[in-house]
DNA sequence: TTGTAGGCGTTATCAA
DNA sequence: TTGATAACGCCTACAA
């Protein structure tokens, strides 16, 4: 039981398997009667073309590939969602590809390309500290989106992210202002290259610039080694863990909406009232946020925004008509229902 | 510039393609020496071979696909990491890959047949009506998981979910036991052949069984047309026009948890407390419910329970120590703080 | 309008 | 231990 090939139909139809080729590909220079029949036999068969077979002879394909990292948190859904909607604008079509946490993204980046012939790449989520010689092997163009990145330190690819230290910096001014005093952070990754490190160094930086001084003992980080992290499970046992510390705090911000609304909840469970007893922030802007109870205060990402500027670049890049840069976007500091004065 | 391939690697090596393929692939017949220099060679160049080619020569695989439809119901996360490691046990590998909700899951599991080579497939999510013609095309074992399943309307082909009505119908008996009589109902697709009809039905059972009559009114639907439609943002809509209708309810019985979390929203910017004022559940038992404030009441389906019998029963229809057969799960019926009494 | 033949990059078989 | 060569399934010159 061989798998059935253009050649069974072509011998099922009495013809060529160049005329089968032809109708199968909507060719112009065959007989429309022939292409009737080649394509009722393919019907009534049910025969479908081998892809490997098909990708291997293409030198081209107007397709470029998104890989996902971190596929769980909600943040990506509108960004790969708009960002399919303006690739097909651009006449291209989209391969969506989720990568594990134990992954290398350009090396599943490096494959496909091969095996794909695709124009173009964008990175969501992961790291944003890569291997430069494995980058440079990649010869289509590239762009990181939301990954993060410092701002003035510029890189030679191109990258579409909010400025995450000066944004969690606002947010923890905010905070400030209300009066709270002992702000904790929970959040993951805080310490090693990631967003979570360029957000932990915002709220260092607000801590700083108000005299406060960092306690240790309101940092609370996720567990390593668990394959999704960014979860609400997390933010849960990460909240719980310091609000039954017996450290002294009436605010915590959450480097994820997803941590916050676990938070949300622990404090709930620990019998506080949000925001009167305890206040709670998230950065991101999910929508999920917009429709917990309490609804969150948040850093928003302009996600809308950074998926458009990153498809933008990209194309552009494809057509050079721009070079790789770093394009920061701004966030906006949304105040619901989650936060308030200290009491 | 031609992309590099293994007869580059071949003629920079001295050698023969066929033993840089040794190299590659750990053949024993090939001298440590020369695998050793050849594996540097691809190391310096960033050698990467195509997946095209290797996967055209392949005959056989040890793969098998998930085929996910809806990735951004949470519903599924738990369910396809367990049957990631539930797979790797079987020394299979997964190919993931999602399907966009105008993609005929059937014709995409057919492409990748071919394409890798696949033993089994598992369908998560869509609809449970598919062409059988197509369906017949398939020649690897293929189970479809949590779409739903008619009590005694067996298939010929392998399914494992819970039984729908029957669940249903339980979750709104209790509603009516606890006092309510005006229960409405807000779900996708109530009327054609998916879980949203199975679920449909058993509220209809419910309150027939109980002497109640269905009131057209109390009845609200997903909007058509849209892309996802599993999505909090949908809950939200069709609870805000139910509430507003000035229908007179008590209840309100969502299909899925992430309607029951934007129905919530919803009653609380009505300026209805839960459950005092209105009682709210859902279906599904995912884990955000857990963490929502309030705490969800849900029909909690057995996510690991289900993961694993899918797969257990997909291997054993590949070594062939099974048929195709009809799994139905007991759910649970999980009473958290989202639903009291009729006040 | 149709058919023949060569090649895409890899692996496997068979000789050497 | 290595090398030449024939597939894998499809597409596309080029020839007819």
């Amino acid at each position: 039981m061989a798998e059935t090939t253009i050649k069974d139909i072509a011998r099922l139809c009495g013809c060529s398997v160049s005329t089968v080729s032809r109708a199968l590909n909507n060719h112009p220079d065959i007989n429309p009667e022939t292409r009737q029949k080649i394509m009722q036999v393919i019907r009534e068969t049910g025969f479908v073309p081998n892809n490997s077979a098909i990708n291997l002879k293409k030198t081209d394909s107007k397709a470029v590939a998104l890989l996902v990292k971190g596929i769980t948190n909600p943040f990506f859904n509108t960004m790969i969602k708009i960002m399919e909607h303006r690739i097909e604008e651009n006449h291209y079509s989209t391969i969506l590809r989720h990568v594990e946490a134990d992954e290398e993204e350009v090396q599943v980046a490096l494959e496909l390309v091969k095996e794909r012939r695709l124009r173009g790449i964008v990175f969501l989520g992961g790291n944003f500290v890569h291997d430069d010689a494995m980058l440079r092997q990649l010869k289509v163009p590239f762009v990181f989106s939301t990954i993060g990145a410092l701002q003035g330190e510029p890189s030679w690819y191109a990258n579409v992210a909010v400025d995450d230290v000066a944004e969690s910096e606002k947010m923890v001014d905010y905070l400030i202002e209300q009066g709270h005093r002992s702000i904790a952070i929970i959040g993951d990754n805080l310490l090693t290259k990631s967003v979570g490190q360029l957000r932990f160094e915002g709220y260092r930086r607000a801590i700083a610039a108000h005299g406060l001084k960092l306690n240790p003992d309101l940092i609370e980080e996720a567990p390593q080694g668990e394959s999704e992290r960014y979860t609400i499970e997390n933010g849960y046992r990460m909240a719980w863990k310091l609000i039954h510390s017996g450290a002294e705090m009436t605010a915590i911000f959450c480097t994820a909406d997803v941590f916050a609304i676990g938070a949300c909840r622990a404090a709930a469970d620990a019998g506080l009232a949000i925001p009167k007893d305890i206040s709670i922030v998230g950065y991101d802007g999910i929508s999920t946020g917009d429709f917990y109870i309490p609804r969150l205060t948040t850093v928003r990402q302009p996600v809308e925004q950074m998926a458009e500027a990153t498809i933008t670049l990209l194309f552009d890049m494809i057509s050079k008509k721009r070079q790789p840069q770093t394009i920061l976007m701004p966030a906006e500091l949304v105040i619901r229902e989650s936060s308030g004065c200290r009491k």
